[in-house]
DNA sequence: GTTCTCGGCCG
DNA sequence: CGGCCGAGAAC
């Protein structure tokens, strides 16, 4: 029968794609296509494949009846429903909530030439540099069109960013930027300052600094740090008041319902 | 038990 | 119409 497995470049090495053709019954002559990783596992959907890869390949143009990657298919970003996200939770990371990573890095092994030393180098001492991860250029334009959102799947109002700052790089968005300089914030405890160097702005592409957030440099003034303040002062007031009305209101629950059950809670 | 195969649902 | 997956058939 028509049953070869030939390799598939799309994939990482060792992977094998499959199409068998149906037949017999009502569905004669159309095929089905299937996947076999390295270790010889059987795939038999898209989503079962991402589930399988997880971060490490970036599936998302990656046609599964060719096998191809078609870079028309930049499809928009689907929005999950949460209950396919808590199904998520304990196995693979999702991949459209997970930060971007590098897509080459790739875990599979792979053979490699390691050069141990050249006579013409010298050996870099810069350890700090050393230890960072490598990232993509743009790797914040990922992050377009994720939003926060509460339980009842309402799309949280975004924050304002301060006039001062300016994005940089192919996506201006000022959603994107929101997003980039969270990622910064919370990645690295490192102060983040913009894009520092003004080479940056002509040609991101080359000088562009990947430790830091697509954007230029800002200078956070008095007027920023007061601004905030006020606002930090004014959400704490409002947690206070709600706080309060929460005590009060389990006061009042359990004094007239004493068998009422305790709360639901998530277990992870 | 596992693997193969086609039906059929659903978007 | 095609992707995806359930489930019966086959082994």
């Amino acid at each position: 029968m028509e049953r070869k497995r030939t390799d598939c470049p799309a994939l990482p090495p060792g992977w094998k794609k499959e199409e068998v053709i149906r037949k017999s019954g009502l569905s004669a002559g159309k095929s089905d296509v299937y996947y076999y990783s390295p270790s010889g596992k059987k795939f038999r959907s898209k989503p079962q494949l991402s589930r399988y890869l997880g971060n490490t390949v970036d599936l998302g143009s990656f046609d599964f009846r060719t096998g191809k990657m078609m870079p028309s298919k930049m499809q928009k970003n689907k929005q999950r429903l949460r209950s396919e996200n808590l199904s998520l939770s304990k196995g693979k990371p999702d991949l459209n909530t997970a930060l971007p990573i590098r897509q080459t890095a790739s875990i599979f092994k792979q053979p490699v030439t390691k050069v141990v030393n050249h006579p013409n180098n010298k050996v870099k001492t810069d350890l700090q540099r050393a230890s960072e991860q490598p990232r993509q250029l743009f790797w914040e334009k990922r992050l377009k069109g994720l939003r926060s959102s509460d339980v009842s799947e309402e799309v949280l109002r975004t924050m304002d960013l301060p006039k001062g700052l300016q994005s940089i790089g192919p996506d201006s968005s000022d959603a994107t930027l929101l997003s980039a300089i969270a990622s910064a914030l919370h990645m690295s405890s490192a102060p983040i300052t913009g894009q520092t160097s003004s080479a940056a702005e002509k040609n991101p592409a080359i000088w562009l600094n990947t430790s830091q957030p697509l954007c230029k440099a800002f200078t956070v003034t008095d007027e920023d740090i007061r601004e905030q303040e006020l606002k930090v002062h004014q959400a704490r007031l409002s947690l206070e008041e709600a706080l309060m009305a929460d005590t009060l209101a389990r006061a009042a629950e359990s004094s007239r319902d004493p068998d009422g059950r305790a709360p639901c809670t998530l277990h992870t």
